[in-house]
DNA sequence: CTGAAAGCGCTTACAG
DNA sequence: CTGAAAGCGCTTACAG
């Protein structure tokens, strides 16, 4: 019933700008060898139109969506969150947009959905989290279908696509440090989920700054967790009820941190009055609690624009050897740590 | 370098069925009358060529999109990861794609961000949340250019789009209920912002259940919030500051109910023993912290696979009447509420 | 039940 | 610096 007449093409514009709609598309698209003049008139017309090419259309001519894929598995995860989050804005910036897909890690037909996905959409690449930046499925069916793809923090880097990551081993000594330097000695340490390498890194990171400083790792300080809020919660209660307790805790990851946080209040203990307790990631929770959490900061929102930009620029350069980076952390000091309490 | 041939197009299958490309299409797009043979033998040739219509081609030809927008505000609220979960999982059902944009609530622009959107991607539509679906420049600018959209609890209905909400006020209702089941009377409520509709509501609610048990809303028992945690934990902290205390606190959100537990803890009050705290919402860190919060659960899955349902329809009628439907909650009992200790 | 033609709105070679 | 032509891969009327 809409009286409003369909949208302007782009034979509107060329028509009223006097020139050829080839003419229309080289300004659009920023193309060199455009005369000043013709130029102006060409935008200006564009703008009085109010005129917007059609991604469609130019999708179809032209080989690529505009479109970049963020497949995800967990999405209460407030990982991925900040990466999508860090993804659409620039994604704005740069012309794209970002088409969001969560996949059941668990389902036997994974390679399928991917597949399905890229195929129809043709996206011009995709942005990969944990842990499904690490599925071989998932990484056979975007090679198969020659969609670029880039991997933020996986597991190991790939020959054939760039990776972003932060320095889990350096953010981990960091933070062992920095409760080093608050005067803590019997520092434990909460490990997280085996199958992870950022497992490891962490682990890794707290044991160089223990030797660093001529402290002895502690076997009794060591506790196996696995990232969730339970185990942090079990192993904390396993290192508080010892008589001799460590004076702070470092646990790998925010949920577990939060497990700490419950484990010490049961006990009586407080926080970071009797236990300082440090955790890893800077999750929302971990501003929310009390005490608040100190906590490492990753470099999301810039390993996502960074990612978007790998893949934009891609076009231009299909052949260029794929970059691996790993960006800076930043040490969140909250209410959680705090000097020792002698005596 | 690759030797892969390129991706077999309509053309393929129609020549290698030995049919016309309009016979696939209608095979495809599971149209009527197509002989039975016919189209086994076309799905069959689909399969073997693993042929994926294109969507640009397919978008351009027949002026629909297969894409669906969510516009979201805030990236950090539980609520909207909730929405899209659903939604990205409910468009994969219907061949859907689900499309993210982030706006910033603040900017001058705003028309000017959704109304470039729009033009450029032209989704078959776009499903709003709060605080966005109330904002007369993004209805403007979706109105303006013609797409249809869905308004998730929004501030109030509108006449020319489909709404999809729960019942705050009930669900205050039984909340309060709850507590007074539990042997509560002296139960306190912590307010949210005053310009969201749904503050009103749960205040309501809260107080509907009062009067039905016969029990005087008590003006020292409730507090102004704005949906923070700080709010919360100030509005607890006068309530529990007082001789004659509150036993239960029904903070009117999670982050709310979160500063109350950080103020109980404060000042030594033990939950539930001392005091029982329920919230509304069921964020995330609801179930995070000690002890796990009692809380209202949104049907956000439901609603966004709801609002995907009706922008898809919407195809086949667009001048249906449009539906403002309100979706039944579930009442989330935790650890944080008990039974009232007596003396 | 099936198909030939036209067209969606752009970009890509290719000319000049 | 600029343009005419062809084509991207589908769907929409329109026929039969």
């Amino acid at each position: 019933m809409s009286t409003r007449s369909s949208s302007p093409t782009i034979v509107d514009v060329a028509r009223q700008a006097g020139v050829s709609i080839k003419t229309v598309s080289r300004v659009l698209n920023q193309e060199p060898g455009v005369h000043e003049e013709t130029r102006a008139e060409v935008l200006r017309v564009v703008k009085a139109l109010r005129y917007r090419p059609k991604q469609s259309a130019r999708s179809l001519a032209g080989g690529r969506s505009f479109l970049l894929g963020l497949l995800y598995y967990d999405p209460s995860a407030a990982f991925v969150g900040r990466v999508q989050q860090g993804a659409t804005l620039h994604c704005r910036e740069v012309g794209y947009h970002l088409v969001v897909e969560s996949l059941h890690h668990d389902t036997r037909d994974l390679q399928e959905q991917v597949e399905r996905m890229v195929m129809t959409l043709r996206p011009d690449g995709m942005i990969l989290t944990p842990p499904l930046c690490d599925s071989r499925e998932v990484l056979d069916a975007l090679r198969e279908s020659d969609t670029p793809f880039v991997q933020i923090s996986p597991e190991r880097d790939l020959p054939d696509a760039p990776s972003l990551r932060m320095d889990d081993i350096r953010a981990a000594e960091d933070m062992t440090n920095l409760l080093i330097s608050l005067g803590h000695e019997r520092i434990a340490f909460i490990k997280g989920a085996p199958d992870q390498i950022a497992s490891a890194h962490r682990y890794q990171g707290y044991l160089d700054a223990l030797r660093a400083h001529g402290l002895q790792p502690d076997a009794q300080l060591i506790q196996q967790g696995s990232f969730s809020f339970d185990t942090g919660r079990e192993a904390a209660h396993q290192l508080l009820s010892r008589t001799l307790r460590p004076t702070a805790v470092f646990a790998s990851n925010d949920d577990m941190a939060l497990g700490v946080l419950a484990a010490a209040q049961r006990l009586g203990l407080s926080v970071p009055g009797d236990l300082s307790v440090a955790g890893f990631d800077d999750s929302p929770p971990a501003a929310l609690v009390w005490p608040a959490l100190t906590t490492v900061r990753q470099p999301v929102s810039e390993m996502a624009s960074l990612a978007v930009d790998l893949l934009v620029r891609r076009r231009s350069d299909p052949a260029a050897e794929p970059v691996h980076r790993v960006l800076p952390f930043e040490l969140v000091v909250r209410d959680s740590t705090a000097v020792r309490r002698r005596g």
